[in-house]
DNA sequence: AAAAATGATGAATGCGTATGCAAACATGCA
DNA sequence: TGCATGTTTGCATACGCATTCATCATTTTT
């Protein structure tokens, strides 16, 4: 059972090899200029010494700790976000960097939160489902750390910015609601502060106004529970809607449970329900949901390569991405005359602004 | 606009503060021996140069990187998950940790992503949903990194070890459904090599033979759409079941979702259904599902806290600890006559083993 | 065969911080 | 005033690695 070794350094495999320092650190450098021989009498010493470079050490080095900041909300509220965090993570895992994460409650300041993420001098930093003080941008576009925002829109900062078309998706599901022939109809917003709520809306309204309609607005909290409770009141109006747009899925369930289960509703027979996302639950039949779905991992991909693009190239331009959703039409809204039954899926395409 | 500032160092602060680079570290170092003035003109020089100690430095330094890697699966498939890592990030967060977070997928090996985390010279790794190779067990305690084990049984390891009492949750799902008066049962397990669901099964299917019963296994794979086959499956049985356990509650509502969708059976008329977990959804009005709870915060700030202490006091003394599951009775399962409708919750405890 | 180019190697240094140690200083007490 | 005690301070060094530079060995060129 002999050795109690304990993290050998680069050192003692050295000396083991018979070799410098320099040498062991270029064995384990790709590229680096050895030979083939001394290579292998190096990672032969540093097998047997269970020796593996201490990253710390190479990052204060290197001045790069290979190491991405995610800052994340709302991830045991909306399954969307699971969703984002997996395919973020595995993006960066497999470009070989680290992720450092933060997740985040509605509540707290992300200024409590960059200067701890810069502490640890990380490459970069994505926030999701958070927005960023104009302080905290300026510091760190004076540290030069790259941000990227997932599903928030920029204020004036130079992060980048990764989002699907809010405008647009609120349109279309407007669009689709009066072509099926609804005339009072509801937005259920998550809240008065979060950009995808308020450009979901704008749209909305946009778009029904150029035919002489106007939604009524509850606040669901971003929550199945708020919107559960949004839904009642909606109910509770002289006029009651017949068609409730939700600023995303986990919301339009919620909207959905309390018709049919404390309104006593028909969904869609009496009111349809629209939600915005399309997390896998929206395809469970007892949702059914129709909604505007967030193509995740094409946003995914931009997002992370746009972010290791400025990290390595040392690029400041930032970049402004917004992705067209498809609406996916299931069995919550009554169909248009026009369309059949089933999926109905928009084709969608990527936009530079 | 002036600054062009980058990064400033605790010797760039000495120099401007006039004092030495060590009372620059002291200064930001609580306790450190140092005298209220010269601590006030360092933290003065320190705010005008912009400058935050480098946790890469101090890691190195003081040889604790202050940071915990926690390594987690099924993130997307199952809610428990995502509320397992919200918590004991938050935990972390207000322990003074930071996080290196990795999501595995079912098919990763840990073997590749542990060295990954102890290249950075973690202070701990908890793992989550995912099961320890011994020699990478080994490993960790060779280098002294304690390990926690989060919702896995240990092997031999002297990881510690925190779980609901799965066997008895088994039984305790057992007993509900022979008191109701079920007579042909079906487990939908998880998978053949996860500790989770052997034992819930285990605890089933001894609690059920004590009265002669033996269940119908059938694989739902850890996910709604696995068990939703199941279902499916366990219905074209010549003598189908009157009540389903499942091994979670994604797989219960899988379950639930198949029988009245795709089988128009009733629930629990015809067929009982319970899950394992307790995740919000179990309790929204679609499901309405019988399931053992397991008490998250509670086991997860006995995991934190042991985790950290191993880690502060070097204690090489690891623990086991079981918590028993609370049965959360509600309309997915035929009520025994004793019981009323709504909630029985059983006390719940704790036992160390 | 000599000169030039190429490749491999090790010594030395720097990355930014923490800390042991000894010197300097302040304070209390007789 | 002198000495003992306690508090601050700076110097020097270590942490583990990457990297520059000069040196030396090898190969290629003419």
């Amino acid at each position: 059972m002999a050795e109690r070794k304990v993290n050998a350094t680069s050192t003692q495999v050295a000396k083991l090899a018979g070799v410098s320092q320099s040498a062991v650190s270029r064995a384990f450098t790709p590229g680096a200029s050895i030979a083939e021989s001394t290579k292998r009498k190096v990672l032969q010493a540093a097998r047997k010494l269970g020796y593996q470079p201490n990253a710390i050490a190479r990052s204060l080095s290197t001045k790069r700790s290979k190491i991405i900041g995610i800052v994340i909300a709302n991830v045991t509220t909306n399954p969307f976000y699971p969703e984002v965090l997996d395919a973020l993570s595995h993006r960066f895992q497999q470009r070989g960097q680290r992720v450092m994460l933060f997740v985040v409650t509605r509540d707290q300041n992300l200024d409590d939160i960059l200067p701890q993420l810069l502490e640890y001098r990380v490459d970069g930093i994505l926030l999701t489902a958070a927005t960023l003080s104009s302080a905290m941008a300026h510091e760190c576009s004076r540290l030069g750390v790259p941000v990227t925002l997932f599903n928030r829109s920029v204020p004036d900062t130079n992060a980048s910015s990764f989002c699907c078309d809010n405008i647009e998706g609120g349109r279309m599901a407007a669009r689709l609601l009066m072509e099926s022939g609804h005339h009072q109809v509801a937005f259920v917003a998550g809240s008065r502060d979060t950009s995808t709520s308020l450009e979901r809306e704008r749209g909305f309204r946009e778009e029904l106004k150029k035919h002489g309609l106007e939604p009524y607005i509850e606040m669901g909290k971003f929550s199945y529970q708020g919107a559960f409770d949004a839904a009642r009141k909606l109910m509770r109006l002289p006029k009651s809607p017949d068609a409730v747009f939700c600023a995303n899925d986990i919301m339009a369930i919620g909207v959905l449970d309390a018709l049919r289960h404390a309104e006593q509703k028909k969904v869609p027979e009496e009111v349809s329900v629209i939600g915005f996302d399309d997390i896998p639950m929206a395809a469970w039949p007892s949702y059914n949901l129709t909604t505007i779905r967030q193509p995740i991992e094409r946003m995914i991909d931009s997002a992370v390569n746009d972010l290791l693009d400025r990290i390595n190239q040392n690029t400041i331009v930032s970049k402004q991405e917004l992705v067209r959703g498809d609406l996916v039409v299931r069995f919550s809204t009554k169909l248009p005359s026009g369309l059949s039954s089933g999926y109905v899926i928009s084709t969608s395409e990527t936009r530079n602004v």
